[in-house]
DNA sequence: CTACGAGTTAAAGTGCACTTCAAGTCAAGC
DNA sequence: GCTTGACTTGAAGTGCACTTTAACTCGTAG
């Protein structure tokens, strides 16, 4: 399997070298062996990023996507502090594509009407907020 | 109209005081008229704070939320800049509900499945990053 | 008159996710 | 042997969105 520098896996997943460093010291990936003091990776490290940088993008905190990971990782079926967290963690990404949903609409809406006031939207607001579907 | 001092507005809207000044002074909220020193809101205050928080969880910036805001509140056509930035705004909006459904499919999966090597749930991860829908 | 709670300000502090810096190590090329 | 470039470390710095602090002013109740 190729062996791959810090450099290497940087260029190639698009990720700084000094992140890869960080989510290291943090516990997120796996020290790899060094040779003569330089980390030596393997191709497997660029799945373990994709992981890191969806759940990271998905709003998890650092803590939280250790967690996630270590779930993942584990020999034993799924830890309930895992399956907690895993719970916890869909009705947020619920949550926020909920708000991604009422900005969105506000973004699209606010292109096709022309609001002279700010009341008017905000009247679309208060609209969208529960439901959407709205004209403005 | 009802006349609220920043303490029943931080309560009635759960957001607190400081927030709202906060928000005063990086031009979110407008400055409200002062009664002996103290900021004196109306009601109209509500839909503006309803709007800054939408704005700010779908991941806009203060910066950002600034430029939206005052796209609204202009008398002429919808700025150039506002569309420029709503129009952007859009795409993140798109790609953040992308990854957040990813990251939904991703958590819903790994509920049902019972993956007992990171490795195979890598493999999930590659299907879903493209298309959704990969079985574990 | 005094005490109190709620408000005011500018300035400093916080937590997160990185990023940059300083000083040093290592292998390869000239 | 010396230089170069990519790497190493711990520590300090950055940007964002607040939050806390310190010292102050008000209006009202007792």
């Amino acid at each position: 399997m190729r062996e791959l520098s810090i450099g290497e896996v940087a260029r190639e997943a698009g990720v700084p070298a000094s992140t890869l460093r960080y989510y290291e010291k943090a516990g997120l990936l796996p020290a790899p062996p060094r040779r003569s003091g330089q980390r030596c990776y393997s191709e497997a490290v660029f799945g373990r990023i994709n992981l890191i940088r969806l759940a990271l993008e998905a709003g998890f905190t650092i803590g939280e996507t250790r967690v996630f990971l270590s779930g993942f990782s584990e020999q034993t079926p799924p830890a309930a502090r895992w399956r907690t967290l895993a719970a916890r963690k869909l009705e947020e990404v619920n949550a926020l594509m909920d708000r991604a949903q009422r900005m969105k609409s506000l973004l699209e809406t606010s292109f096709r009407c022309r609001c002279l006031r700010l009341e008017d939207c905000e009247k679309f607001l208060r609209t969208a907020k529960r439901r959407q579907g709205a004209s403005c």
